[in-house]
DNA sequence: CCGTTTATGAACATAGCGTCCAACAACGAG
DNA sequence: CTCGTTGTTGGACGCTATGTTCATAAACGG
């Protein structure tokens, strides 16, 4: 049997809430009555759901983890295989990903964002190193993430953004080679195991 | 005349005791009350000097910003040539700037933070990008500014830091080659124009 | 239809913020 | 040293937000 109808459109509404209102105003300024008057629900029914706002968050995020931990096991074991999927996503759940990802999302936010992605690069990149690599793992995917999240950031925030495969490949292009020096890895930045013929080469021309 | 020595006294004072507390518990979750009672000060003291637990904030990082374009400066045109000094710097300085560029930072500390570099690091790639080159540049310095700060996070929060040289090192070989490729730029992972013989090749074995 | 689960709203206790003011103390220029 | 100026103090106040509690009413679904 699936939950009482009544639980799902409080949550639902509790949910949708947040968003909108990270979306209106960030992460930190939204206030549970805020919520509340916006989901159009009482304060307690809030409370008996949910600890916090931050619980909230947390429940969101967890989807959005979730949905990425699929994306890495779906690509195939291409470098950075979350990365086109992300944009992508990113790309249709536009609304959703802004509130988390751009620069109005705040410290609790980023960093259950930044994990998640750190699991999962740290995954990548462990099983191609070579042994002699001139820099350790941990760094290495500590600088990749960091900037993937700062274009993503970004390009959430941007009003009119590139197409999500060019923003992937300007993140391999940025990144992979230095990481290929770095832990002596061969892939080039278009590195593609089994599709993409030719179009992933749609680099923009300039600013 | 100088300004009156009470008033140094209790800027001090309060200034001392953020920093200490952030260390302890993060920014968000320090408390003007806290801050007053750490600083031995009255709580009408504290607000006829700040605002707000930001204003202290902000004023602290102005000081790092002056820091970091004197730097920039002084670094004689070498490609991101805040970073080696801003590493000594974080060094020395581990306490200031361990509580400010830490995972406890929060987000207005890293905004702030981030702006600064991002501003010093497009003035870096602007002078040297190719007018050809694949990738705008805002993009480049969005992406080079959030490895920088991922790495800076990380290692001061580090128990056992590599030597600021060391990262410094690490930086420029996971960054610059990817920089080289986007923008069209010529300039070696060890890029020094003036001094630095040899020695700067102090990279890790591994982890 | 009826027992069970949810929703409700109002009341309450608590914490932090920022302001105000009148009394007091420290400063430094002359 | 004196005295006008400036800074400090602490406590009271109003406000916003948080999280809890409880009795009542409504919605659920088997």
């Amino acid at each position: 049997m699936a939950v009482d109808r009544r639980v799902r459109r409080t949550r639902e509404a509790i949910h949708r809430a947040l968003v909108t209102l990270m979306l209106e105003k960030g992460y930190d300024a939204v206030t549970v009555a805020e919520i509340i008057e916006r989901a159009d629900i009482g304060r307690s029914t809030f409370y008996t759901h949910y600890t916090d706002k931050q619980h909230v968050l947390y429940t969101t995020l967890d989807a959005v983890a979730d949905f990425l931990r699929a994306q890495r096991d779906a690509s195939g074991g291409r470098l950075f295989g979350f990365s086109r999927a992300l944009f992508e996503h990113v790309h249709e759940q536009r609304e959703l990903l802004r509130a988390l990802l751009g620069r109005r999302g705040g410290t609790v936010v980023h960093n259950r964002i930044r994990q998640v992605l750190v699991d999962l690069v740290r995954e990548d990149l462990e099983s191609r190193a070579r042994p002699d690599a001139v820099v350790p793992i941990e760094i290495a995917v500590d600088s990749v993430v960091g900037s993937y999240l700062a274009l993503l950031g970004r390009w959430a925030d941007d009003r009119e953004p590139y197409p999500p495969q060019q923003m992937d490949a300007v993140f391999r292009q940025l990144v992979i080679p230095g990481i290929a020096a770095s832990l002596g890895i061969t892939a080039a930045p278009d590195d593609s195991p089994s599709k993409a013929p030719k179009d992933c080469s749609g680099l923009p021309e300039r600013a």
